[in-house]
DNA sequence: ATGTCAAATGCAACAAAGTTGCGTTAAAGG
DNA sequence: CCTTTAACGCAACTTTGTTGCATTTGACAT
């Protein structure tokens, strides 16, 4: 399936931003800061307009978001697992000290061992801090 | 022991602004962000004294950070279990969609089931969302 | 008690991330 | 090809957090 496509399964009009935007985090190995995507675009596009696209990708389950330890927001693609109704991530996050790439990790999953009791929990996020495979090879 | 022991003990200075934010963050049943600390103070401090206080605060080990779902940093008392050589939390946070506050949550342990081959784990932080007991009580 | 000195504070200015409002452009369907 | 509505771009703003520098103050020695 091509981005077109994919931008109108999930109710989005197929343009010129969306469909680079798509491209470039589809094909990203690791998680993309608003400003990494910015600068990996070949057209330029206005800041407003990636954070609102990043927004409406969000929201129909085309991409999801993680914070870095700086709290700056990065985003992954779904990988066709999630819609407008929702998303279904297990996976966790990993930022890596030296580089500051965050990757999905899709390997590590949460087990709650108990539940805290009057809370009601709705999702899970977990990240994990240290050093990626290519950095603790060039170690 | 009190504020002024308590700063002394990790190799800071006694002073009016930090005896007071240690008292309002020891003494808070939730993680509070700079907005709230400041706040809170009966004698307003300057943003950015409290700001660099919270780093030290921070760094020898008297609190922890954990970061909001909108990525702002909130603070929340270490319980004489870190210092500067290091941090030592188990324990996950918590964070309400109704009323946002950020609890630290010893009840709930994180389990790796598998680790991510040629990474090396540092850290691992756990989110919750959901509502928490007040808020569900009143629902 | 008082002087000294580094550490802590306050102020101004800045930077980055993210938001809001509004006018203009362009995709999609007829 | 015309119309409509969503997407885009621009300007201005907000919030969080940072840096540099001058002033004040806590801790310690005299």
């Amino acid at each position: 399936m091509n981005e077109e496509e994919e931008l109108r399964q999930h109710g989005l009009k197929s343009t010129r931003v969306r469909k680079e935007v798509l491209r470039v985090i589809a094909t990203s190995a690791k998680a993309l800061s608003h400003k990494e995507i910015q600068s990996q675009l070949s057209e330029k596009a206005d800041r407003v307009t990636l954070f609102r696209l990043l927004h409406d990708f969000e929201q129909k389950g085309i991409i999801h978001k993680a914070l870095d330890i700086k709290g700056v927001s990065v985003y992954a693609y779904c990988h066709h697992t999630c819609n407008e109704h929702g998303h279904s991530h297990t996976h966790g996050h990993f930022q890596c000290k030296q580089c500051d790439s965050v990757f999905c990790m899709n390997q590590a999953e949460i087990m709650l061992n108990s539940m805290p009791t009057g809370f009601i929990i709705d999702k899970i996020e977990m990240t994990m801090y240290g050093i990626c495979k290519e950095c603790s090879n060039t170690l």
